[in-house]
DNA sequence: GTCAAGAGTTAGATCATGCTAACGCACGTC
DNA sequence: GACGTGCGTTAGCATGATCTAACTCTTGAC
């Protein structure tokens, strides 16, 4: 599940979940001992196979149930990613999949990631904060932060940087670390944080 | 919400619900504390308007979520329910308003029960244990503890016992309590008590 | 090589849910 | 009128999830 994780530290949990840190030493000392995580040596936290699999579960529902309040039920990407990080613990397998074949076995959440166990991210894509300039097709909006997802969403839906969306880069600035560019006719600058949610297809 | 109930004491909670007396007890006193519920002078545990609002809402969800789960997904009567009583506290106003919608406004749940809001029970129904020899066409079974939910709604589904379906009564044995009826074609005997479970509208 | 910053843990709380054991009370029966 | 039954509450405990305050430990910077 954490693919992209750039190592998955008791603090960088705390904030991307917006708990206190003591939460998180609870937390994963649950998590530890029903044998959903470990510690490499490093003091980095590891999902075990199993953490593994109970993750990629619930991110698997997440994702179609997603599919579906955009696509059946018409809700923006904003609302269908709250919405859907209330069903993801709510809906059984036999709901999950019968959803799923509704939707046509879809292969991708509205922000273009990949369906655990049922699709895998397009190879080749890079971050579009990695690109220089040339022309790219935004493939996918990396998951966040649960408490930045709303603005995020809404930021980069906005300004039409959605799957699908040919881009094509401007201007990168290294000293400031910003990247311009050229989205569906749209200019924007992004900040390379920034920039890196989003993962494009070279072209 | 509660208009069939035959007082609300917390002794019949804690047997309908499940759970032991003390918790019973605890709920009650927090509930009391938001001001869902209050007490009547004769210890009954009464919904305040408040808390009949957020009941209606709960149930309202639960009802289009089980119309949803076996008009559109093809789930049977008992996972129906079982998966309604969990969707009933996950879906926001939104989700349940576009379901209810996109089924073209349903007038009561798989069970016949009126949808809180947008229907209400057939005026003329009594209990199918009330009924003397004569005809009568099933509008409902009663919502019924989730306990004993699968088992009795299975019972029903099983014989012929579903809302729409005419029955016709063979026989009172009002010294054994029971009531033996054609349901379709097919003879049930039922006791008393299960049989006021089934609300019918005599023809 | 000292020291400040950041990471993680401990200690001590709270709240919602649940449980069992034990108790007091009210009411109906004999 | 005593007594048993059922009802509701108290007391005491557990667990999950959260918090703040305070402590320790590592590590990087100067």
């Amino acid at each position: 599940m954490r693919a992209e994780a750039e190592s998955v530290r008791s603090a960088r949990l705390a904030d991307w979940l917006g708990v206190s840190r003591p939460t998180v030493t609870a937390g994963v000392r649950r998590m530890l001992r029903d044998g959903l995580v470990r510690f490499t040596p490093n003091k980095e936290i590891e999902l075990t196979a199993e953490g593994d699999r109970k993750a990629s579960e619930i991110v698997r529902r997440h994702r179609i149930m997603e599919r579906w309040l955009t696509d059946v039920l018409g809700l923006d990407w904003v609302a269908a990613d709250e919405e859907a990080a209330r069903l993801e613990h709510a809906v059984s397998t036999l709901v999950e999949e019968r959803i799923f074949e509704l939707l046509g076995r879809p292969l991708s959440c509205p922000h273009g990631n990949p369906i655990p166990g049922h699709s895998e991210a397009v190879s080749g894509e890079v971050r579009l904060a990695a690109l220089s300039a040339r022309e790219a097709t935004v493939t996918r909006i990396s998951e966040v932060a649960e408490r930045e997802a709303p603005k995020l969403l809404r930021y980069f839906h906005e300004r039409n940087l959605v799957p699908g969306r040919l881009v094509r880069v401007l201007e990168v600035d290294s000293i400031g670390r910003t990247i311009r560019i050229d989205a569906g006719g749209r200019e924007v600058t992004l900040s390379h944080e920034t920039a890196g949610k989003i993962w494009v297809l070279p072209s």
